[in-house]
RNA sequence: GGCCCGUUCGUCUAGGGGUUAGGACAUCUCCCUUUCACGGAGGAAACGCGGGUUCGAUUCCCGCACGGGCUACCA
């Protein structure tokens, strides 16, 4: 952010085009790649999110690619997750896999596996890169047993030559070797002695010295590329303009930079941008999927059950999140606008958003927060949607089995809980108490089922025969009015509790309790005009015949 | 261990050579209220340490400490 990062990202684009003819008029292309061995963690939808937030603020492109070049990790369903995530998400992909195909398919680096072999070779022929036939057994062993001397083994400069690869080998054996089934992997020669910069938008210069890098494999034995080269090539060949990924790749990001120039691909090498890590909320570390569990969120967007050992892990969407809530407090962990404004819509994250504003340290992620965001976007729905939402709550907890109560002592049960005018005037009185909408029966369940048992720190604090005859005028009033409107329940109250000489406060208390079984809730006369003459007049003759 | 990255209230962060170091969540107090929330007002709360540079460093530089990441034929 400081010195020549300070230039923003657009600007510096252009300031890049002005002085490269390669940069000119390329197109904003950024991608968004996963590898399907899990469910996508939310680490990765914020990373989802800045690239799509590039795009859209740039008219440039956004794509979903797959890399799944590990068959071995390889999660069933874990693709579908990543696609429905992004889709609940709102960032929406103009290209790629689950997105319809632009002009660079396949998204999927599997569909793609033969373009990656040739450029393998051709770093082998330029005298970039060269086979290796050491097995994983053997190299895992001289890795063991330098650890035992308390030092580290790499496969690199110094060790190559050491080792069993075209290098050490003679050219007719290296041949033989090839054309017989001997299994091989292809790597990356490392130049010996040099230093590797690499500009990060949000770090600035990052420079690692080659005998710090090893030889890493580009070309696995079984015919797949790594990450590292099938990443790069895809990249090149997608045209892509801006890296924009976890911190955890800043440490091979050289490596990276080597692989373009040994490709001849330097002067369309695209900007990297390594994002911050998302830490857990107590002590120190990558959040994991283990602190979900442990902490009591979620860490992934939606539900996510393990194919293998059934394990069920919550996802933000089935907590009853709004995903405008999910992706506001996403945008923040690790991004400020620079004012004071919290609460974005995806249109102002895309106008607001850049790189350089993107902070270096990891950000602790926070529960609580997150409830706070969505509430703010409880606020901001209308009584009509929240009905609706709240509707197809109750619908749920019928269909689920999880609500349960007396058939025989509330007959209206069916009739209210689908009288969309009635659960309108409930969202109304409760609306404000809640973080979420899935709260709101917890809030008004009473309004559906009355109440079996009534406070008792309550009731044998305040009932008595004073307040018992109280409520029994009361009832005898109410039951001989026309109707029950905020004017009529009030005045009624207050005429009938005058002569008891006893405070109204707790009267009304009391009133409550007997409402509503407790000694919380929304507005007491609001709730009896909305429970009716009738249901108020039978609750008050139970409560007075149960206590 | 090695390499790389980082370090402002408990948390997310703003800021930046001279500031009463700002905001938000959480927390505390008060107000609103029959209650619970919401809301409002206010409070407590931070520049990791040591050296430089400078008239002056939380801000710039260097060390240290601490934290994290990477160190696979995983991504």
């Amino acid at each position: 952010m400081k010195g020549e990062n300070l230039i923003p990202l657009t600007n510096q684009f252009l300031y890049l085009s002005a002085q490269f003819n390669t940069h000119m008029e390329r197109r904003t292309r950024v991608r968004f790649a996963p590898s399907p061995t899990g469910p996508l963690h939310m680490g990765g939808v914020r990373t989802a999110l800045y690239n799509y937030l590039i795009a859209k603020k740039t008219g440039g492109d956004f794509i979903l690619r797959i890399e799944d070049t590990d068959q071995n990790r390889f999660v069933p369903g874990a693709e579908e997750y990543i696609i429905e995530s992004l889709r609940w998400s709102g960032i929406i992909p103009n290209e790629g896999v689950g997105f319809g195909d632009g002009p660079y398919a396949p998204y999927r680096q599997s569909e793609r596996k033969a373009i990656y072999r040739q450029y393998a070779e051709q770093l082998v022929k330029d005298g970039n890169a060269y086979y290796a036939f050491d097995s994983a057994e053997e190299l895992e062993h001289t890795r063991k047993l330098m650890e035992a001397e308390k030092s580290a083994f790499s496969y690199n400069g110094i060790t190559r030559i050491k080792l069993k690869n075209s290098l050490t080998i003679s050219p007719d054996e290296v041949a033989k070797r090839l054309t017989s089934n001997e299994s091989y992997v292809i790597r990356l020669k490392v130049p010996l002695n040099e230093e590797i910069k690499v500009k990060d938008i949000i770090r600035g210069w990052v420079s690692v010295h080659t005998a710090e890098m090893d030889d890493k494999v580009l070309f696995k034995s079984d015919g797949m590329p790594t990450y590292h080269l099938a990443n790069v090539v895809d990249d090149y060949l997608m045209k892509i303009t801006h890296v924009i990924r976890g911190e955890e790749w800043l440490p091979s990001a050289p490596l990276h930079v080597l692989l373009y120039r040994f490709l001849g691909w330097e002067n369309v090498m695209p900007e990297f941008a390594h994002l911050p890590l998302l830490l857990k909320p107590d002590g120190n570390g990558k959040l994991s999927k283990r602190d979900g569990d442990r902490l009591g969120f979620p860490v992934f967007p939606l539900n996510w059950k393990d194919p293998e050992t059934g394990e069920l892990s919550s996802g933000y969407r089935e907590k009853g999140y709004f995903p405008q809530a999910f992706v506001n407090m996403l945008s923040l962990l690790g991004w400020h606008a620079g004012s004071n404004q919290e609460l974005f819509t995806m249109d102002e994250l895309i106008q607001e958003f850049s790189l350089d504003r993107v902070s270096k340290s990891g950000a602790k992620f926070d529960p609580e927060k997150t409830k706070w965001f969505n509430m703010q976007y409880l606020k901001l729905q209308t009584d009509d949607e929240l009905t609706k939402l709240y509707l197809a709550d109750i619908k749920e907890r019928i269909k689920s089995g999880t609500l349960v109560f007396n058939e025989k002592e509330n007959p209206n049960f069916h009739f209210l809980t689908s009288n969309t005018e009635y659960v309108k005037e409930i969202v109304r009185l409760i609306r404000e108490k809640a973080h979420f909408v899935n709260e709101f029966w917890d809030l008004s369940s009473f309004f559906f089922i009355a109440p079996e048992s009534y406070d008792p720190a309550v009731i044998s604090k305040k009932w008595n025969e004073n307040t018992k005859a109280f409520f029994i005028a009361l009832r005898d009033n109410y039951a001989k009015t026309e109707a029950l409107n905020a004017a009529t329940t009030e005045s009624i109250f207050k005429q009938t509790a005058e002569p008891t000489g006893i405070k109204s406060g707790e009267l009304m208390h009391l009133f409550r309790v007997l409402m509503v079984g407790l000694a919380k809730g929304p507005d007491l006369i609001g709730m009896v005009v909305l429970l009716g003459k009738e249901e108020v007049v039978k609750r008050l003759t139970n409560a007075i015949n149960k206590l």
